[in-house]
DNA sequence: AATAAAGGTTACTTTGCGGTAACTAATTGA
DNA sequence: TCAATTAGTTACCGCAAAGTAACCTTTATT
């Protein structure tokens, strides 16, 4: 990865910023770790609103399909009653795990850093 | 970093996600990486504007406000007519830019799957 | 006297993400 | 007969992010 290629793929309104908004918005991460934990097992549309207690149904809703269309987790709907819908991780998702996690361990190395950062900024 | 790791760094409202919020915004990385480009040469305000031709004037600011705070560049100001501010990148992040280079790298080799992933999905 | 220059600020408006609550389906168990 | 269960959908609302346009400052130039 060069520097040419990198601004190139950042140009207004290209696929890669497109790509990457919707995996940064609020609950998409979350959701993927948390398919992540179970080891391939599937886990149920209900078992994932356990394990985070916060997501509305809608959002979770929405951000499974937004999952799902971008090809990050695969939707398996049994028919019986009550419903059972299960969610497994793709390869694809499995593959960017990695990327995502060395990111987030930088913020784990810097956050002390920023956050005094910011408290002093705001203190002038 | 394993996933036990992760997970804690993700839970709600947690410093991780407020960190990595703040720069997955519309002009944040944008920015950085057109600071990037001049190689430690300081970037005057209008030529940002000039390298990132649809960010408005607001936005362009504001942006580079909260990157300051939170310590990704420097905002140096020259008391001259007309004035003349300059930004330069700060280690902080030089050292973040691998890991999204990671990341758009890993876009760039999936964009064209999940774009037909997506095209496929609606279709149906 | 007017204009341009750089780097903003301000007020106002628009957009869209996400939250809330109510409603649905079909079946089982009390 | 009623409630509970799962996995949604729908309509509505609010807030924050972002866009637009006007205005400001000081000095040099025409």
């Amino acid at each position: 990865m060069n520097r040419t290629v990198i601004e190139d793929a950042l140009f207004p309104d290209c696929p890669i910023r497109n790509i990457l908004a919707r995996i940064s918005d609020k609950w998409s991460l979350m959701v993927i770790y948390t398919l992540d934990k179970s080891e391939k097992e599937p886990v149920r549309f209900k078992e994932l609103q356990r394990q985070i207690p916060d997501i509305s149904q809608k959002m979770l809703t929405v951000t499974l399909r937004t999952l799902e269309e971008d090809g990050y987790v695969t939707r398996t709907i049994y028919h019986e009653v009550p419903p059972r819908v299960e969610y497994t991780l793709t390869e694809r998702s499995r593959s960017l795990l990695p990327h995502i996690a060395s990111l987030i361990g930088w913020a784990l190395e810097n956050r002390e850093a920023i956050i005094k950062d910011r408290k002093d900024a705001n203190r002038k």
